[in-house]
DNA sequence: AACGAGATTTGATCGATATCAAAAGGCAGG
DNA sequence: CCTGCCTTTTGATATCGATCAAATCTCGTT
């Protein structure tokens, strides 16, 4: 790849342990892409020919069937997926595409296995990954079975704005159909949830959220480290 | 631990490709309880202590919120649980419970670590049951955003069934009501649902089912591999 | 065999979410 | 700055699933 800025690349967990010659092994077999917004990366179901690393911009993950979609996570940079799909040798279980323009480092799945084999740091790594999105995927689940709309809301919120400094104030990075699917609901009722979130401290207009009242969104949120994150 | 089959325990996935003597010194730590039904092993938030594993009986994996339980999964022998949070020193994320007595071996964290730490054959065991743990749980998380509560019960019934061999007929290993919780829905609607299910190829009486036009239930349920496995 | 506790089913109703329809708003291209 | 397309919002309604209540069933125990 000719990208300026492998250096974050190498700085992810996944990499930053392995051996340097390991590392440019897997950066020689390598593709790095730029993408339109709205290209499709990833198909559910074809075999896995690739881990993908997000560089800069976004991708979502979805999943589909009959005729269905729904958005099962939003990436951003820098971050792999389809790493468990690639270490089994297996299908993609994910879709994915770009939700804006984006750079994508794709490293062919045999040379991800090769050097997995042989790179003690890196399989280490790869297992601390592994662990984490299950983590991840079981607390999604949790919050989908145990909460209801308003409430997934609410704590994503209070997630998102944590996870961007804590300023009480943020922009959506993505459009309200996308959240609404990542939330698990329509986008008619994404905007009446915001709407009663007026009562519960918050105002937002536009893509911008205010948390004006942090406490009052805690009390309806309820938020659960162990759901949460 | 004096159990006389740990020749099953040794045998699994996780455990078959280590070396002897590693796993000798995974035992030699361990222990090995019988636990009578509805037993608590795990409480999720605690520090992850022990890696299980379920040698005979049957465990129910749930996590609970705000008053609320639901049940994630239903672990039949032989097979571990707590693989991730061991793995990463964390807390669990999940509450573990038998549903009848069982026999269960517990594996201090530290000793899992160690030797993950030294055996590679272990180590690249542990990434394989992570990844297709991890993809279970995403399979599980598309079916509950993906279909409806009546589509979850026929594709259980389907997968059921042909995980038994394929009978078409089967008991009920556990209650309704940890099955209703299973499939995200109430006991009263899981009731009502197996009622509409009559309507198509499944008749039921008891713990017993019986699929009788598998292909009028299949139509109902459009069973898709990359979700139902 | 009768009893009783808990599980399951059934019926009635409530509430949350989805759907359908239409208006309003935002934004890019001309 | 207007135009037209797409997103979002708002309102009305329908559907699904949850809740409440009560009847029935199951099964272990006496």
């Amino acid at each position: 790849m000719r990208s300026p800025d492998w250096i974050t690349v190498r700085a992810l967990p996944l990499f930053c342990d392995m051996e340097e010659e390991h590392f440019d092994q897997l950066i020689d077999g390598a593709f790095c892409h730029r993408f339109p917004k709205y290209a499709n990366l990833v198909t559910e179901g074809d075999t896995a020919d690739f881990l993908y690393v997000l560089v800069d911009g976004l991708v979502e993950l979805y999943g589909t069937h009959d005729g269905q979609k729904t958005t099962l996570d939003v990436m951003q940079p820098v971050g792999s997926f389809t790493l468990a799909a690639v270490i089994r040798d297996d299908v993609y279980l994910k879709s994915a595409r770009t939700l804006m323009p984006s750079q994508i480092l794709m490293i062919p799945a045999q040379t991800v296995r090769q050097i997995y084999r042989c790179d003690h740091a890196f399989a280490d790594a790869i297992v601390n990954e592994l662990a984490e999105r299950y983590r991840c995927t079981v607390r999604a689940l949790k919050s989908v079975k145990l909460r209801n709309g308003l409430e997934r809301l609410a704590n994503w919120i209070l997630c998102t704005d944590e996870q961007q400094g804590g300023q009480r104030s943020f922009e959506l990075t993505f459009d309200k159909r996308t959240l609404a699917s990542r939330l698990g609901m329509t986008p008619e009722n994404l905007s009446r949830n915001l709407a009663v979130l007026t009562k519960h401290g918050v105002r937002s207009a536009g893509r911008g959220i205010v948390i004006e009242n942090p406490s009052a969104l805690m009390q309806l949120a309820k938020p659960n480290s162990l759901i949460d994150g």
